[in-house]
RNA sequence: CGCGGGAUGGAGCAGUUGGUAGCUCGUCGGGCUCAUAACCCGAAGGUCGUUGGUUCAAGUCCUUCUCCCGCAACCA
């Protein structure tokens, strides 16, 4: 009856210009959770991730190691597949952009959008870094040079594919507001119609000529397509669509849920949708876009990312307690920060303490005061009453949250039987009752109730942690005798209270999660790290020797030191400062994006040093002659001085 | 006045339609002994960033300001 009962749920694709790192495993053990539970539902899902190969970057990186791009993806994509096998990804499937069934695909969307008239050939403006073949933005750029080789960039143009993006902005307005859970959660709903629609979209350049690593347009062979019609197109290519046997398409399409990252919201809510308007396709349900784990309070980066290996705490700690940890501990939705303390702690505390020990205790007690096996004759009374309907509620609130993606929710929820296990044994101390169970049949059975409300308990609970922690409830099914009674561990069966069967037997396994001694751990996840950023550092000096210049280079740049005489900041930017150097007799003018770390009243009387023959530029209006040195790491910015003293004027070399 | 988010006990966070401020971790004290030195109970600790206002009543609504974080702009 209910054709519907698809559940069509995808992660980015990723790029693999270097391994994936914890942010990466973040977004992908989200998606599996929710397909884990949609799939126990019964609910026929489709999982699909995958990885964007294309693009000038990989070509280079590939050029760089001395082999083909597609070689070079392949080795990472091998590792990727790895990294998902060891965190349990339940992925239905795994698209490259490089299968053959999608480069065809996107040859013949972009055919038909051209033919269609929302692909048109223009020129494309931008700024040129010659040698590098690339163009870049504004924004891309290093010190206003290009920054791969650090050259200057040049105004230029190129030939160019357009997709008419400005043509869907107001159907795609409407369809924003008018579908108030198309965009999660609904603050980045604001930020894309504020920031981006509100204001107006301009066509998108969805081609590219300066480099090839990309899918080819069938009509003009100098053009590749770019990365948009490319990698958003996955989402349908993978189900199919524009193949001979499109029945995934026309059976999962359109997906519940695309999962991503809050940085990519906007090419997910706003190109995509225009792409699919374009194609007279129905519309994804819902973008979800969560945050970001953040590292020393900053974003992941690759150097970052690798410090953190997915692979080594996974190894260390088990796979389920890191999906666990990343599930429980961010908000879904905004971000959250990951040290290896928290990490550690929540281990400790949630899964050793709490769960592992709850397991420990009982199968030990049912073991000790009847043998293992579990009692027919048993009586309960209402404090076991309160807790089937504690059970009860958590079940549904489970639910609630996971039908919302609300993951760390949902745990807190389970946890609150977990919680309330524990308490349930102290209140009624099983250990003083089987004292007498010798002589007082009463007590016998009142201990037996107990034992019996402890490991169903369990077992509903076991259940429950199944769509996050997929290797656990095995384990525990294991110790409380419940191996391959697939009839008592569905997950309906969570929603019933009573089905542990009597006279089963429990038998003593390892510990679920075994206690982590905070103190040495640290000290061994710091050692690690530190060896790994050094295996990191000398690697990359080797990996690009061409970077060396000759003195003629070096000489061809004029540094003189220079005496600030005046600065003020720039109206309007709040990141510049308009400065007036001394060189010595000779006065120069030069705006210098330091405003965040130095107020002008620090500037005043400091000796810098000064790129004299710096082509002048405009910024904000305002000529600049030079730029004055500087050191940054991340936020922090520090100037380059003079020490000692030296006349402002003094060259440099 | 570019857009958006945030500011709550030592740390990290909840606080729905306004009605006595909660949770987790940590600290201190107690209990228990089945258990992975785990578990259970209790205590200390907050003028809920600032100003003014609406109201019988505001963390919760309006207003002033300050600081932080994203995005945008910008970083010669």
């Amino acid at each position: 009856m209910d054709k519907k009962n698809t559940y069509y749920i995808t992660t980015p694709i990723y790029y693999p210009s270097g391994n994936m790192h914890i942010g990466h495993s973040y977004t992908t053990v989200a998606a599996d959770t929710e397909a884990r539970y949609r799939r126990l539902k019964g609910q026929d899902v489709m999982f699909l991730t995958g990885t964007d190969e294309h693009g000038q970057k990989i070509q280079r990186k590939a050029q760089e190691k001395g082999v083909t791009p597609k070689a070079y993806v392949d080795e990472i994509v091998a590792n990727t597949k790895e990294l998902w096998k060891i965190l349990d990804i339940s992925n239905d499937k795994f698209i490259r952009t490089t299968d053959d069934f999608h480069v065809k695909a996107v040859q013949k969307i972009f055919k038909q959008l051209y033919d269609q008239g929302d692909i048109y050939k223009s020129e494309y403006e931008g700024l040129y870094c010659t040698p590098c073949e690339s163009f870049w933005t504004e924004t891309q750029l290093v010190d206003g040079k290009c920054p791969d080789c650090g050259r200057p960039v040049e105004k230029t143009k190129e030939e160019s594919y357009f997709f008419r993006l400005s043509k869907y902005q107001d159907r795609l307005i409407e369809y924003i507001e008018s579908h108030p859970d198309f965009i999660q959660p609904t603050s980045r709903k604001n930020e894309m119609l504020n920031n981006f629609l509100r204001p107006g979209l301009s066509d998108l350049c969805v081609s590219r000529t300066t480099f090839d690593w990309g899918i080819p347009v069938t009509f003009d062979d100098k053009h590749v397509v770019y990365v948009w019609v490319d990698a958003l197109s996955n989402y349908i290519s993978a189900l199919g669509y524009g193949s001979e046997d499109d029945s995934y398409f026309k059976k999962y399409w359109p997906a519940q849920v695309h999962l991503v990252g809050k940085e990519i919201v906007r090419f997910h809510t706003i190109i995509w949708p225009a792409i699919l308007m374009a194609l007279d396709l129905p519309l994804p349900e819902q973008v979800y876009g969560h945050g970001w784990l953040l590292i020393d309070g900053g974003k992941m980066s690759k150097s970052k990312g690798n410090v953190v290996d997915p692979r080594v705490l996974c190894a260390k700690y088990g796979s389920d307690a890191i999906r666990y940890f990343l599930l429980r501990e961010v908000p879904f939705g905004a971000d959250g920060s990951f040290t290896n303390e928290a990490l550690i702690n929540r281990i400790n505390a949630d899964l050793a303490n709490d769960l592992g020990n709850l397991v420990s205790r009982s199968v030990s007690m049912q073991l000790k005061y009847f043998g293992g096996v579990q009692p027919a004759d048993y009586t309960v009374t209402d404090l076991e009453a309160e807790i089937h309907d504690l059970f009860k509620e958590i079940f549904t609130k489970a639910e609630e949250n996971l039908n919302a993606l609300q993951f760390p929710t949902a745990l807190t929820e389970i946890w609150k039987g977990v919680s309330r296990l524990n308490k349930y044994i102290d209140e009624t101390a099983p250990w003083v009752l089987a004292k007498e169970i010798e002589t007082n049949e009463e007590s016998r059975k009142r201990l037996a109730g107990v034992m019996y409300t402890l490991l169903e308990g369990i077992r509903i609970i076991s259940i429950l942690i199944e769509p996050f922690m997929p290797r656990t409830p095995e384990k525990i099914w294991a110790q409380i005798g419940l191996s391959g009674k697939s009839d008592l561990t569905a997950w309906e069966q969570a929603n019933v209270w009573g089905l542990y069967p009597v006279g089963t037997t429990v038998e003593k396994g390892e510990a679920l999660f075994p206690r982590i001694d905070m103190k040495t751990e640290m000290e061994a996840l710091e050692k690690l790290e530190a060896e790994m950023k050094k295996a990191a550092a000398p690697k990359e000096e080797a990996q690009e020797p061409d970077n060396l210049i000759t003195i003629e280079d070096f000489a061809k740049v004029q540094m003189k030191v220079a005496q600030v005489l005046a600065a003020e900041k720039v109206e309007g930017a709040d990141k510049l400062l308009k400065l007036q150097l001394d060189l010595g007799g000779e006065t120069r003018q030069v705006v210098s994006g330091i405003a965040k770390q130095y107020s002008p009243e620090d500037m005043i009387g400091k000796k810098v040093v000064l790129i004299t023959n710096l082509k002048p530029a405009k910024l904000r209006g305002i000529e600049s002659q030079g730029m004055i040195l500087a050191a940054t790491k991340g936020k922090k910015l520090t100037l380059v001085t003079i020490d000692g003293d030296i006349p402002a004027g003094a060259e440099i070399s």
